[in-house]
DNA sequence: CTGAAAGCGCTTACAG
DNA sequence: CTGAAAGCGCTTACAG
């Protein structure tokens, strides 16, 4: 591969003067420029991105931390992942996509090597190992998901005790005393899954003000225990409605409520929480908080990107939680 | 963040000597390489990576170049995403993932500029546009995906015609001799889908020497057409069986079935082409021919990681065809 | 068993 | 408007 030197020569130019063509961080001669630009062409040059990280401290690599838990499901983490992947590089940026299991350990090789100049983190736990760890780095982090000490690092996450308040309102409005309500597996509230108990506990607590009775049970996450666990809640129900915050529950909905010959809203009202991509990829027909994995993805992006470029005017870190909004798709009544 | 310098300075030892001790390649006195790992732990010193690949010209990563069609289902793609991320980290290296719309653009960026040492495709297209750009660089790729023209490459792929031809076999030996079969959305075809055309084509012919009659659609991808598509397929069936190979058709099927009170195997048999994993995340209960997404990303890493460390002794690209193995799930009559 | 030095390919003050 | 030189933080022949 030619470097900087080839094209100096081949322009008969000095290398800093191509390293200024390059940025435009001084004005050259029209002359100059022009022989230059023919050099990298005819060589094909591209500047050598370690070097370049080497001189200027930068990388412009986002280090994107993805953490797949088996008692969550799959395909939700990559909503979040291709926008980040898109936002990033229209900011400049690269992703370095690192899943492995050790998140903290990764963080740790990762972001002190200086293989990035800003990190990520998705599905951030309320007790998370990574940040501990990312505090004594360097670089600045955002995160997707609301931890328990978030101070140093932007983060983003919905709403989940008022997107639990929502679903309750929409009920309550519609008549219903009694309510099935779904969780997360009992494994996710224990190992610190925020969103779990915030969603639920805001949920039953409006309920409460509204004297309205909840039943709630923690949700499976694989087959065939989910299509089990809904057949016995459904054989058991007595209740006029049902708030699913579970995402392989409400995916599996559909075909056990056809199942069972339960027409929604007529026979039982639904409400889920789910993004509109994952309401699409499972043909689900129910209304629901958006849980809106881009636009969570998105700002992680900009505020990262804000915090990179311009670490004092970015001013102090912040926690954002977008407010639900329900997407209403008449499963109620 | 401290430098080598650094711990050579803190440990009364040349910064040489460090490197060496760091990688093992001289022997080092008992004495001295205490004092460097005291160094390095009392100052938490992390070799720059930047500065490494420089002086190594090895970066340690690989570059992932992901591909999403509008007319292809996500949540296949991140089935070969999760194994290629932890194959490559089990062989030290991590993961660039590229998600540029633009591919080949994408790789010329990142290849020309030294980012990665090696790439990996997903997704290959017959005629696919960035191969033609990584033949000029001089890192190594592998792909998965059968392109025209693979030389330069590893290339691993489901053995899609086999695969056609088993589900025929498996159908045929059951006695059906009229056939539905779904093939994926016409667009697919035309911007060289290979494993499209491959798989149709092949069960077509095989067909044919059966004498069984095949009814031939360009499945849909989005819902609510796949639905109404199905419906309407569905309505003017006069078949008894049944081959999808589409990921959004097959997702929606039994949803679709159990709707019109179709049941499978006794008044229709169903077989596909997908892998366990996507057969559990949408609960489908039908035989299938699997479609490995696990192994053929390990078999890419593995490919590439050889290519990379020990670029003689890898031997001639070679192209791997992975035979198709049916999972029987009791869906045939 | 260890060190001094050159070099990887850039960027950027310093000088003119 | 341009160039010579130092420096980023490593690795690795060369020397002893």
């Amino acid at each position: 591969m030619p470097t900087i030197g080839d094209v100096a020569r081949h322009a008969g130019v000095s290398r800093s003067t191509v390293s200024y063509a390059l940025s435009g961080k001084r004005t050259i001669s029209r002359e100059t420029r022009d022989r230059i630009e023919v050099a990298i062409a005819e060589l094909g040059f591209t500047p050598n991105a370690g070097a370049r990280a080497l001189a200027t401290s930068q990388t412009m690599v986002i280090g994107l931390f993805v953490q797949f838990f088996e008692d969550e499901f799959s395909p939700a983490m990559l909503q979040y992942v291709l926008p980040i992947s898109d936002a990033a590089r229209e900011a400049g940026y690269d992703i370095l996509m690192v899943t492995e299991a050790d998140g903290a350990h990764a963080v740790r090789r990762i972001a002190s090597s200086g293989m990035v100049d800003g990190v990520i983190f998705l599905n951030v736990a309320y007790e998370d190992k990574r940040l501990p760890v990312m505090r004594k780095m360097p670089q600045p982090g955002a995160m997707v998901g609301l931890p328990r000490v978030p101070d140093d690092f932007d983060v983003f996450d919905l709403d989940f005790a008022a997107s639990g308040r929502i679903l309750v309102d929409h009920l309550a409005e519609r008549g219903h005393r009694e309510i099935i309500l779904i969780t997360p597996r009992e494994h996710v509230f224990e190992r610190g899954g925020g969103y779990a108990w915030r969603f639920r506990d805001a949920a039953l607590q409006r309920a409460a003000t509204y004297g309205i009775r909840v039943r709630s049970y923690f949700g499976e996450t694989q087959q065939p225990a989910v299509n089990q666990q809904l057949n016995r809640i459904l054989d058991a129900r007595e209740e006029s409605a049902m708030i699913v915050h579970n995402d392989a529950v409400i995916a599996a909905l559909p075909s056990v409520l056809y199942s069972r010959g339960v027409r929604v809203p007529d026979d039982l009202s639904v409400v889920g929480a789910f993004s509109e991509d994952f309401g699409k990829l499972f043909s689900l027909p129910y209304t629901a908080v958006e849980t809106s994995p881009n636009k969570l993805g998105r700002l992680a992006v900009q505020a990262l990107v804000r915090r990179m470029t311009d670490p004092l005017g970015a001013g102090a870190p912040r926690v954002e939680l977008v407010a639900p909004h329900v997407t209403d798709r008449a499963s109620t009544r």
